[in-house]
DNA sequence: ACCAAGTAGGACTACATTAGTCCGAGACGA
DNA sequence: TCGTCTCGGACTAATGTAGTCCTACTTGGT
């Protein structure tokens, strides 16, 4: 059997976590953190870095200055951020099955039995991913 | 924002559930359904169809027989099927994330935050794919 | 006023994965 | 021994992901 492996969570993702948490911990010093200096402390490229922190502002979850000593900075309190934001941010929504997509036509719609349960799994990953904030996230619990 | 989706469970994957439901419905006569039966109404084609049963088959979740007369049929009662076990036969096994794959090196091991809330995500969602069977599944509760 | 340091953001490329097809070979019943 | 059926690998097209590159715009310091 290969190897092969579906994940949740893409290696976008997983950078933009690092640099959240990076922020997480210059946001009571008020400082900013520059792309470039994000990007080399967590072994991102520079221009990725750049794409990845544009789509987390564009989601309003960081700030950003322009010019010299600018930076971003984190738009909120890391206690009000949701681990389900930041993945939306980066990667889109995230679903179980094309089939609890809304706009998406299942051909089996209404009599599919596998509906349903599919339904309670994606909820039940939505509820944990919405309760976990960014602060309980960095922190050990 | 693009339409980017991130899905849990493949196409490949929802046919094979397809297929395994109306294999359960024959299952009590004991009858055995042809690939190309299977294909058909489910709208699905002959030659996916022999590809996703072959992985079934290879999984040990279907038996077949082959000749005229032939076809495929549940190898065991619906009741002992895991969910979990037809998504790994066809599509591999589900993690959140890479880093919780056993061989994969994360360059933060140990000193990442986020490892252990991942690792309980994971473990919720197996926790609930494997509970389920495939009978349950199929009937409506 | 100008330059350097910085972000903004789209176009582009290489690569991996997915979805699906095709075809020859083997098995079995009539 | 013929036709129907599965077996199973090789192959292809399409899509998505990861990452680079380049140019424009903004702003603080001198």
């Amino acid at each position: 059997m290969k190897d092969i492996v579906v994940d949740l969570i893409r290696r976008d993702t997983d950078y933009a976590f690092r640099f959240m948490a990076q922020l997480t911990g210059a946001y009571s010093g008020g400082g900013r953190l520059s792309a470039r200096v994000l990007a080399k402390d967590n072994e991102v490229s520079y221009s990725l870095a750049c794409k990845i922190l544009q789509k987390l502002a564009g989601a309003g979850l960081v700030e950003s200055t322009m010019g010299p000593k600018g930076g971003f900075r984190l738009a909120k309190n890391p206690e009000t951020i949701e681990f389900k934001q930041i993945i939306e941010a980066v990667q889109g929504p995230v679903s179980v099955n094309k089939c609890l997509m809304g706009d998406y036509q299942c051909p089996l719609k209404g009599k599919c039995p596998a509906h349903p349960k599919m339904a309670v799994l994606q909820s039940q990953i939505n509820g944990y991913l919405k309760k976990l904030t960014l602060q309980e996230f960095i922190s050990g619990e």
